[in-house]
DNA sequence: CCTGACGGTGAGCAAGCGCTTAGGACGCCG
DNA sequence: CGGCGTCCTAAGCGCTTGCTCACCGTCAGG
């Protein structure tokens, strides 16, 4: 067997959406949410996007709001595992915190058009998938407060109400996703560096790199 | 003439828009696009919440993005001089931001179903009443950007990138418009505190309060 | 060659959309 | 009382929406 068979799911974009023409839907829709909100795309814009006829999209989903579901789905388990290969790995917890923060940040400025759908569509889902997601996000919460309350435990970081900050800081990187490349001239490594620097300053990080 | 009739503008919601049929639209309408969107919403719904005919609401406003655009213009317009008033303030630096990010974030806490709509469904309004509101957004990052390069001038703060610490300190204000309420228990005036606080450690002031 | 599954299309349905228009209820002035 | 302007409604127009359905080309297996 052909070694490109089981591993090209990981690196191109949507390469976990099997049938190729579901894949390029997908991405579509992606494009057409983001740019217009989900609720003022019609599957007409979908379907044309991908060079198909309306009629199309249904074959692969049942309706539209599946495509978001999709989207939004995989969009906030590839944040989460970015933002928890980071938590995990090693340093003291502001190294750790800092590297999250960078690539968090980056990956909504990467992937800001996914990100924005992903962030800003919530509640255009039905009530199960709706449920279902927050509780991802729920687990983003909890791995960026376990992050600062290590710190604080350990003496590194000063902070007077950790749940709030933990508010603030994950607040800070979602909006990226909003205003990214509308302002231009950034770019995702140099938002992510900056991001960094200001959550350690948040949390009162005693040594800043 | 009786005192009422100017001074009623000023202290009630929406007291600017004058017929009165015209306030309780506008209002209703700000209801339904925060709770659903502005493409999600339609002209029946927002004239039903008003208690009135959907015809009714083409007597006071041309079309629906009118109504959007009336709500934006306000709303800026509010925010914006919340700002200011603290910006031109008495005080420190440090003080006066303080002073500013308390205020706007009150500000953005208090009013979320409004601020929602303000900040988050700028899209949906025309080219021409996009600039106009765009030109309001730079006024306030103006304003933010004015009070850090004054600390920073006058050596209380310590930031590297004015530019992109501005960006950070508004996208964290804004930002409260979409999770207030959502996640609830925290006061308007308490997420105005914490808030103020943390943008004073992201500028690196010297004395915190 | 036939067969049947797969993946696609063209046409269109019922419902809902933003918005318009003809007309009615009401109060004010003569 | 009549005439008029203001504010609103009932009805509906033209169009678009999400979605369906009858049908078709392609291709592998026998």
């Amino acid at each position: 067997m052909s070694t490109a068979e089981k591993t090209e799911g990981e690196d191109l974009p949507w390469g976990e959406v099997t049938p190729d023409a579901a894949r390029r839907l997908l991405i579509a829709a992606v494009e057409a949410f983001a740019e217009r909100g989900y609720h003022a795309t019609t599957t007409r814009d979908i379907a044309g996007r991908a060079g198909m006829s309306p009629a199309a999209l249904y074959i692969h989903y049942k309706t539209k709001e599946e495509l978001l579901h999709r989207i939004s789905r995989i969009g906030h388990d590839k944040a989460l595992r970015v933002l928890r290969t980071a938590a995990n790995g090693p340093g003291s917890a502001a190294e750790r915190l800092a590297d999250a923060v960078r690539s968090f940040v980056r990956w909504h400025a990467d992937h800001h058009t996914t990100a924005r759908v992903v962030q800003y569509e919530l509640d255009a889902l039905g009530e199960e998938h709706r449920t279902e997601i927050i509780a991802l996000r729920r687990q983003s919460d909890a791995t960026v407060r376990d992050m600062i309350n290590e710190g604080v435990r350990a003496g590194e970081f000063d902070v007077p109400d950790v749940p709030g900050t933990t508010l603030a800081v994950l607040s800070l990187c979602i909006d990226v996703a909003r205003w990214f490349n509308v302002a231009g001239q950034r770019t995702p490594d140099e938002v992510g560096a900056l991001y960094a620097d200001l959550v350690l300053r948040m949390v009162g990080a005693r040594q800043r790199g």
